[in-house]
DNA sequence: TGACAAGTCGTACAAATGTACGATAATACT
DNA sequence: AGTATTATCGTACATTTGTACGACTTGTCA
């Protein structure tokens, strides 16, 4: 039981926090520069979101320097896991399972991970 | 060249917009009684919805009776696939592979639904 | 035909969201 | 030490979102 239920996710704040995931521990800087060219938004924006993600449990900071550098508070499978959940339950009314085959059906995969999936398909079964 | 790309669905939109798919064509009435009961919001509130969704052009009405009648104005499966798509972009990166990861892992998935989802991962092959 | 029930419409309003400025503080360089 | 650079902090503010009330309207039934 350690789950507090941490309130939901923005867009623009999952945005933000997968970044935050995919580099361990970055410095507002280190997002503005991870982001995509595409997505312009200043450095204070960032950084409101970066606020706004410690605040609500998200993510945590230590000072190094005169920067601060955020890194991940809650765990990542967590949030996922509640994040697409409650994704599935707005769009499919919680059954998974159109998804799946929407997806399935729409991405193109490599070979590599066609095996990969259908393993993991398979393991379903048992 | 149809999608003159609609307005973002809000999840509290999304939910709504799922039971007109899935009732055809619903009432304010019918949309609140189709709505699980644990979820309880008023008729005003439906009505609302239902509203905001006809404005950014997902559902349309035609009058029946002294009500109206709500039906979807955007195809689904294109809806579904901008809004799944965004998703997967904010939260993966716009890798939709890790998210088929997930849900094949943490879905419990009957013999047939499996049989079905192999058959399509077989198919990405060619 | 007149009251009732069931709708819609206009509107409201607090909270969350997206975006960002300007002031101040800390560090680094000369 | 003085100044340029680089951060953070406080704050702002227009929109969107979630939720809903009350007034007016339109069929309906006695």
């Amino acid at each position: 039981m350690t789950n507090k239920a941490l309130a939901a996710l923005s867009p623009a704040e999952t945005e933000i926090l997968r970044l935050v995931w995919r580099l361990g521990s970055a410095t507002v800087q280190d997002v503005c520069i991870a982001l995509p060219k595409e997505r312009s938004v200043t450095y204070a924006t960032v950084q409101t979101l970066l606020r706004r993600l410690e605040k609500k449990g998200y993510i945590r900071h230590a000072v190094k320097g005169k920067a601060h550098l955020f890194c991940p508070a809650a765990k990542r499978e967590d949030v996922i896991k509640r994040t697409v959940s409650d994704f599935v339950d707005r769009l499919f009314g919680g059954d998974p399972l159109p998804l799946l085959i929407h997806l399935a059906d729409h991405s193109k995969l490599k070979g590599e991970d066609i095996r990969r999936l259908k393993r993991l398909v398979e393991e379903c079964q048992k």
